[in-house]
RNA sequence: GAAGGUGUAGUUCAGUUGGUUAGAACGCUACCUUGACAUGGUAGAGGUCGUUGGUUCGAGUCCAAUCAUCUUCACCA
């Protein structure tokens, strides 16, 4: 082994020989459980960022994890055909040849977006693989493959048939730049200062008139009444009669509904159906003529008079002109409001009516939210569960209808000829009413999300009834961000349920996004996005892994900072030098199973403390608390394992005694291997290169047991006796220091002590680590020499004659530090013994555990006393 | 407007069903190149767990109020 810990050594080597090996397929086995995750696919425009790599080191690890467990894991591996992100780079793309879509033609236009998906698509697939992501590739999907298309042809036909798919002229949100509708989740709104345009309608007939308050005064073209509250005494008697739209000179009337609040604004609304989700509503219940006046593309229809062919804002202005000098503008008034957004373009949607295709919600909607009612799927953490009833309580239909090109063509037909209108599940050559050969396909496509949320059974075969589905489905794990657990993991749920009558998933993880080092979200505007690759080529995957895993919680953002994976990789730096030492030392050695070594007081503790971090990893794990599971790992290898054990062993492993030296090897291996396995699902590159370097080990630590929490291990007693020795070492350490004594000089230690034969039994270990000459044991004070440094500890007492260094002040100043801490824990446990409270109702564990700190600490006050007393004379 | 998160050491964060004197990393101080590792070791400084009440024998942890901060959803034209 080299002697610095260098990542690019094996980890490319390491991940082609696990795919050759083909460790990453699941192999159905009727003797194995399965444990199934779906990698939320990411976008074949996407490059990996680090929201990518903590979603996928989680997932990873708890696959490596499961699967050294003995189940069959299937991660299945996919990418998303990204509907608009793609075709908006397609569009980029042929504008710099000069062309555009409409040029080439949809036929044209296709051919250069799959070539562009084979060209770019599997970026980050290759880019996956740095991370070590130990996915099924044998199993990977796209959106658009043929398996997934076939389920989503499926799926649309059933909704329809079943009427839960339905064709219609609803008010949507249409975003002039995409030219295309979107769907509510995909609105992001933002407030922006606008104005309040108060303007004047004419009572028609009289000298009466309303004043109407709007932010879009360009879409009064559209306006086909105004709203008063039917209570509002000031409005009341013009309920019925017309007011004269100003400019365009036409009677609208003037209707009573609830909708006009009386407090805001002016307390009459104009009420413009074609162009906001309210008055839309409103005008349904007053049968109002719906008026367009805007095109796809943002500009003024014909309906706009004059101002047609101006765009939206061009109009807005001109006409704010206009209504002044007609003298209908009587206020303005600056006003901030909230506005939507395109998700994609980030241009102002606008909110239009217009045909579109919809799933209805409401069948849907009651089972998806029972089934997360009744546990079928748990949220992790469960307040997610809060956010995902809110939302399905609330849902609107769904607009599934894009006007883009690149996605699943909605599988509908339009007969010319008879006008009927064909949805199958094979394409139809000649219409089935009436014969005619002049069928349309309806040219919109599917919103990306519909295929996504088929997700989990697409991908494993659906509809047909395959071994995998049957397998496999419903899977154990979602893992992903917040972000999208309406765009995605709420439409899962409630298709899974419809089309599997099966929940998905079993569990939901949850987990926040990377932030940057000053808690900004990472973002292209800001350019303070950071490329794990460039990351993982300077500090090695396992770095980055381990430093998005550690004090990583459900749910919680985190921050990213590169002091952060520099601390990781110091880690695997540790973790590497000591697994250099072990096998330097395992040479021309022989390793004994553990039942055969004499285990030493030292070996009990580090197997106990082994035994112990294998029970709460897995018991972490089982939870999905994976930066749990981390910490306790780090504590044990860096403190337990090298600070401790590894210099434990030296005296032996320096020593004449071959048996000696055997038995400490054989230890070591033992602790080593077994760490290695607990760590391998969070860091695999190094753990399994370690491990093929060690002697008497078989081909790769992915494919071993993870290890078993064996109570025959945990040495409770002679661990706890052996924290005393350790206990020694430190006070020697602290005193040294203290004192200002040299590391470099071994003093000789005094020892009283009733029980000497643990100590004598380590007194090498007491030597080595805390840099002492000899041990000699004492009876009292006096027989350790001039002075010494006094240190009370539960099981003895400590003299380390310091010479000249000593001063007495200070010693007694120790010692009264000492006794004060020590008095302020008897009066803690003292106070609450004394608590009839606590005796009766504390568990009986925890009182008796209590008496005896309560006996120790007296004891540890006596000699703290006694000595004391010495130092006065 | 509604819902929710967060607030713990100088900084970034853990803290599992309430139960030792609240932990880690980075940074800081002093000392040390000893044969796995200076990407290291030893010892140490540093916190009244936002504030105030309450429940409890016992609260960082549960409840209420309050302040600060962030997010999501809805939206009044």
């Amino acid at each position: 082994m080299e002697k610095v810990y260098d990542p690019h050594d094996f980890e490319d080597r390491l991940y082609r020989d696990w795919e050759e090996h083909g460790y990453f397929t699941a192999v159905r086995d009727d003797n194995k459980v399965p444990f199934t995750i779906m990698m939320p696919p990411p976008n074949i425009t996407g490059q990996l960022h680090m929201g990518h790599a903590l979603d996928n080191t989680l997932q990873d690890a708890i696959t490596r994890f499961k699967r050294m467990q003995g189940y069959c894991a299937l991660w299945l591996p996919g990418t998303d055909h990204a509907s608009i992100a793609t075709e908006v780079k397609i569009v980029e793309e042929m504008a710099k040849e000069g062309l555009t879509k409409e040029g080439v033609g949809r036929e044209e236009f296709l051919k250069r977006a799959w070539a562009w998906k084979e060209k770019y698509g599997g970026r980050i697939v290759e880019q996956l693989k740095k991370m070590g992501s130990s996915c099924d590739w044998s199993r990977l999907s796209f959106t658009m493959d043929e398996k997934c298309s076939k389920a989503v042809r499926e799926v649309f036909v059933n909704l329809y048939n079943k009427g839960l798919i339905y064709r219609g002229s609803r008010i949507i949100n249409w975003c002039p730049h995409c030219r295309t509708a979107l769907s509510d989740a995909e609105v992001i709104y933002g407030e922006e200062n606008s104005f309040f345009w108060h303007l004047k309608y004419q009572i028609e007939g009289s000298d009466e008139y309303l004043v109407v308050a709007t932010t879009r005064p360009e879409t009064m073209f559209g306006d086909t009444a105004v709203a008063v509250n039917p209570e509002d005494e000031r409005y009341k008697h013009l309920i019925g009669k017309n007011v004269i739209l100003p400019i365009v000179g036409k009677p609208i009337p003037v209707v009573g509904d609830e909708h006009a609040d009386m407090e805001f604004g002016t307390g009459c609304v104009k009420i413009t159906p074609a162009h906001d989700p309210n008055d839309f509503e409103v005008g349904l219940r007053h049968n109002l003529p719906v008026v367009r006046v805007m095109n796809d593309d943002g500009t003024m229809n014909e309906n706009a008079g004059k101002y047609c062919g101006m765009d939206r804002y061009e109009c807005r202005k001109l006409l704010e002109k206009d209504l002044e000098e007609g003298g209908y503008l009587l206020k303005k008034q600056p006003h901030a409001h909230n506005v939507g957004h395109c998700y994609r373009c980030d241009c102002t949607v606008e909110p239009i009516v217009s045909k579109q295709w919809f799933v209805k919600m409401a069948p849907l909607a009651r089972p998806a939210i029972n089934a997360v009612t009744y546990k079928k799927t748990t949220f992790i953490p469960e307040r997610f569960a809060k956010i995902y009833y809110n939302w399905m309580e609330n849902v609107k239909d769904w607009c599934i209808s894009r006007q883009l090109w690149w996605g699943h063509r909605i599988p509908v037909w339009y007969c010319p000829d008879c006008g009927a209108e064909i949805c199958l599940k094979t394409d139809p050559e000649v219409c089935p009413k009436c014969g005619g050969r002049h069928l349309r396909q309806d040219e919109d496509v599917l919103d990306t999300w519909f295929s996504s949320a088929l997700w989990p059974f697409s991908t494993l075969g659906y509809p047909d009834d395959t071994p995998d589905l049957d397998y496999f489905y419903p899977t154990d794990l979602l893992v992903t961000g917040y972000d999208i657990i309406f765009f995605w993991v709420a439409r899962m749920i409630f298709s899974g349920l419809e089309h599997m009558r099966k929940v998905p998933f079993r569990y939901v993880l949850i987990h926040g996004i990377v932030r940057d080092d000053k808690g900004r979200k990472m973002s292209k505007s800001l350019g303070n996005g950071v490329d794990p690759l460039v990351i993982i080529d300077k500090y090695g995957a396992d770095s980055l892994r381990f430093s998005l895993l550690q004090g990583v919680a459900p749910g919680n953002d985190m921050r990213y900072s590169e002091t952060k994976v520099e601390s990781c990789r110091n880690f695997m730096n540790k973790i590497w030098n000591a697994s250099r030492y072990v096998v330097m030392n395992c040479e021309g050695r022989n390793i004994k199973p553990l039942s055969e070594v004499k285990l030493a007081a030292a070996d009990k503790w580090i197997i106990s403390k082994l035994n112990a971090a294998v029970r709460d990893v897995t018991l972490a794990l089982n939870k999905f608390e994976l930066g749990v599971a981390c910490q306790i790992l780090y504590d044990f290898m860096w403190s337990d394992f090298c600070d401790w054990y590894i210099e434990l062993t030296k005296p032996a492993l320096w020593s004449d005694d071959e048996v000696k030296k055997d038995d400490a090897v054989s230890v070591l291996h033992y602790v080593l291997t077994t760490a290695l396995k607990l760590l391998h699902p969070f860091v695999p590159f190094i753990t399994d290169e370690i491990y093929r370097s060690l002697p008497g080990t078989q081909g790769s630590v992915m494919v071993q047991d993870f290890p078993r929490y064996n109570s025959k291990l945990s040495y409770k007693k002679e661990s706890t006796a052996f924290e005393g020795i350790m206990d020694i070492i430190k006070s020697v350490r602290a005193v040294k220091t203290e004192t200002g004594c040299a590391p470099s000089k071994k003093v000789t230690l005094y020892v009283m002590a009733a029980n000497r034969r643990m100590i004598s039994a380590n007194a090498d270990s007491i030597l080595k680590l805390g840099g002492a000459a000899e041990i000699k044991f004492v009876a009292s004070k006096e027989e350790a020499g001039e002075k010494p440094v006094t240190k009370v500890l539960p099981n003895c007492t400590l003299f380390i004659p310091m010479g000249e260094l000593v001063d007495l002040e200070k010693e007694k100043e120790r010692l009264e530090k000492e006794l004060e801490r020590v008095t302020g824990e008897i009066r803690r446990a003292d106070g609450k013994l004394n608590n009839q409270g606590f005796l009766s109702k504390a568990p009986k564990s925890l009182v008796d555990s209590e008496r005896e700190k309560l006996n120790k600490f007296c004891d540890l006050r006596e000699k703290l006393l006694s000595q004391l007393k010495d130092l006065q004379d």
